[in-house]
DNA sequence: GTCTATAATTCGATAGAC
DNA sequence: GTCTATCGAATTATAGAC
């Protein structure tokens, strides 16, 4: 079937997201997604270059983020827990770059500049002008990457079977101590 | 040189613990371990069989873990991010793991064995017999390892700069409160 | 826009000489 | 115990016909 430019690039570009996030920059290859794209190797080549920048065309995305200043202060934690889940779970955006990311130089490297330029703003605007705001964005990013860990890469069990809400109710005053608490406070 | 059987296994073992510590599973080569040990690739076939042997046999390790029961019930949340720490940093055995784990699918089974059967019983242990033993302590292993992700594989600026002692101050009471908390509890 | 053919590497694995 | 030689398969990437 002959289809568009567009078409194709686009369809291309579907498949490269599922393979990466499934197996990763190292595994995921190009005959694998002209495969699943019904379509010729070659043709991936031909709109992307190579496999360098096909990767880089699917792991770009855009965290979507909202404001924080217009929430509950004391639900920040929550609401951003809620968030990527629903980023987590929504598309494969986010697992393309984590399962990349652990041994490819440059998809880490991605992660770091979405961490800088999509995350910090967003939490600097929250905490106003410190010193510690990096420190406490990045502890936040921490747990809640662990948190994907666990569930949909490692499949722990246990928190593979808990649901949303015991997820939020759990993790959600994580956060929020990282962002609004003071380090020793707990319990 | 002509050297031991014994010496030539260990040498292999060392090369390969760090070429999959560095580049995990697939990225790690036969023939790069072989050319750290400066051996002949084919001994490496020798004396493990296959790459997946050799692997299994890199990745065997353990966790060294405290029992919780003999200390200050307040401090176990600290304790056990030092230790994780310092095993971190140690050697590279949690290392092999992690950069594995996230696209091979033995790698990750590991895991979640290390998780059942080391980290389990240590804080069933001290939470006692409760149906959420294994919530709290899967909830425990997400931040630890969000952490190390963070810190040592992701490279997040923020959590490289932070000293031990910071670490521990910020990150040792959420794993507290995992274990010994209550969900809704925060701050 | 699509595909065939193929170059150039690289990998895991094996056979066998010394 | 160590190495040479090599197979067979898979990969990225290119050239060019239709």
């Amino acid at each position: 079937m002959r289809r568009s430019s567009e078409q194709t690039k686009a369809t291309i570009l579907a498949a490269a997201r599922e393979r990466f996030a499934v197996d990763g920059y190292e595994r995921a290859t190009i005959r694998s997604i002209a495969a699943d794209a019904a379509i010729d190797p070659s043709m991936v080549m031909r709109y992307f270059g190579n496999k360098e920048k096909l990767f880089a065309a699917a792991a770009e995305f855009d965290l979507q983020l909202p404001r924080l200043a217009g929430l509950d202060r004391d639900d920040v934690g929550a609401r951003l827990v809620e968030h990527f889940l629903d980023r987590w779970e929504g598309d494969e955006a986010l697992m393309v770059l984590l399962r990349s990311a652990v041994t490819n130089a440059e998809a880490a490297h991605r992660m770091r500049a979405i961490f800088a330029e999509q995350l910090r703003p967003v939490t600097d605007e929250f905490l106003g002008e410190r010193d510690d705001g990096g420190q406490r964005a990045a502890l936040a990013a921490s747990q809640i990457l662990g948190l994907a860990l666990a569930r949909y890469v490692l499949r722990f069990d246990p928190v593979v079977a808990m649901s949303r809400a015991e997820l939020v109710a759990w993790v959600g005053p994580t956060v929020q101590r990282y962002l609004a608490g003071r380090p020793e406070a707990s319990v």
